[in-house]
DNA sequence: TGAGCACGTATTGTATACAATGTAAAGATA
DNA sequence: TATCTTTACATTGTATACAATACGTGCTCA
């Protein structure tokens, strides 16, 4: 008789699962997570649960609201603007590094990565390609041994796949380029400058496709907005 | 008869205690912190410590092992050179961006800032003079009005906190300079290159004061180290 | 009809009881 | 004596009961 292990969830598999599911744009910002609904998807109590939505809420994925909730949440356009700042600031200096650290081990990994990126889009998984997307960035930090920059990075990351599911300007047509290609390959050739380069263009290439400007005047009044 | 508000504390307060705590080097590095002691000395429940702890540890502040409860973190020098990598890439620009913004208002702050760390340092109080370094810093991300960097700073800055509690080299003589004040006089003057200039070399004049060489050799083993 | 209020329900916040785990000290065995 | 068990205790982990708060619905009254 086969004793079924009964495993009980953690709180980090409820972060890891309901994260995935916030990047790959599964659950949009502004979606609310009850506390009792997320803990009978997982079947553990309410504790555990609460466990996982406040970890989340720390790394910005979600916003708690003092005896509201948590709900998925949807980065301004200021925060939009100040994570794609943060990005500018971290991401290059990381590629550069990592360039001078890179084995023939990480390039097989990241080629896998590009890879399974283009079958996503192939696909149509926009999603997943999104969330890959992301991976592949979080990758490079950790070429270049950096933990405490990942862990920053993660975050940004993160916000980024919200601050895109609000702001991503043209839905439809995601135009891929091949700037993770090239990236890899400067990587290949331990080539700091030009990996360090490649990501300030490529992060501007993603921040350039955003509409970030402020639209709608000022904020009408309700009665304002019914008159007519 | 005055009705007593019997405020029950709340685990943000608890948080900014004991950080202010681990700041001022009051709590070093190491230093266990079980649930019910701090329960009973904040006079509330586990539940709401446990929420403290944890979101301490997100920061960094505190380590948390499954089963073993929360210490104030022991960063190795690999961490302590990250974090001020991390805070080289971060803080300049930031500098630089918040000396377009300062105003008046700002400049007062700071100055006011620097008198009570001046204070702290001639009253031998060398924690607080170390916290409100900690605070000048972030107050500067604040002028530049950078959440999201602000956000990070306050974990890098934590964290320098304990690193200077481990690995600072003259333990008794702090060396006193003026850079603080220096920058101020970029911030009024919106000189921003300046600033920059100036917070790149505080950084690293900082760093030079840790001793992040790596000692005692190899880890020798137990049999060996008992042989004689 | 519409604004405001009262009440019942839904949801989150907190404390506590119990379970699981780790720790240290005493005892057993060679 | 040294090592390994055993056992009791200290501490953290999890579930649950109850309290506090927010939300929606129907009612009242103008």
């Amino acid at each position: 008789m086969q004793i079924t292990k009964l495993k009980t969830v953690t709180a980090e598999e409820i972060v890891a699962q309901l994260s995935d599911a916030v990047h790959e744009h599964r659950l949009k910002p502004g979606v609310k997570l009850r506390e009792d609904e997320v803990s009978e998807v997982f079947g553990v109590s309410r504790t555990i649960v609460r466990q996982a939505l406040r970890n989340m809420a720390f790394g910005g994925l979600l916003t708690i609201e003092k005896n509201r909730g948590a709900s998925v949440s949807k980065p301004t356009m200021k925060e939009a603007h100040e994570v794609f700042q943060a990005r500018a600031l971290l991401e290059p200096s990381t590629a550069r590094a990592a360039a001078e650290r890179t084995t023939p081990a990480d390039i097989v990994k990241l080629q896998r990565h590009i890879k399974e990126e283009h079958e996503a889009l192939d696909q149509g998984q926009l999603g997943l390609a999104l969330k890959l997307s992301g991976d592949f960035h979080l990758e490079i930090a950790r070429i270049a041994d950096q933990q405490t920059i990942e862990h920053f990075l993660k975050q940004l990351i993160s916000r980024s796949s919200l601050v895109i599911a609000l702001y991503w300007k043209r839905r439809n047509a995601i135009c891929e380029n091949n700037t993770h290609h090239t990236l890899v390959e400067a990587l290949r050739n331990n080539d700091g400058s030009t990996a360090e380069d490649l990501m300030t263009g490529h992060l501007l290439d993603i921040y350039s496709q955003l509409d970030l400007r402020e639209h709608e005047g000022k904020p009408v009044s309700l009665k304002d907005a019914l008159r007519r």
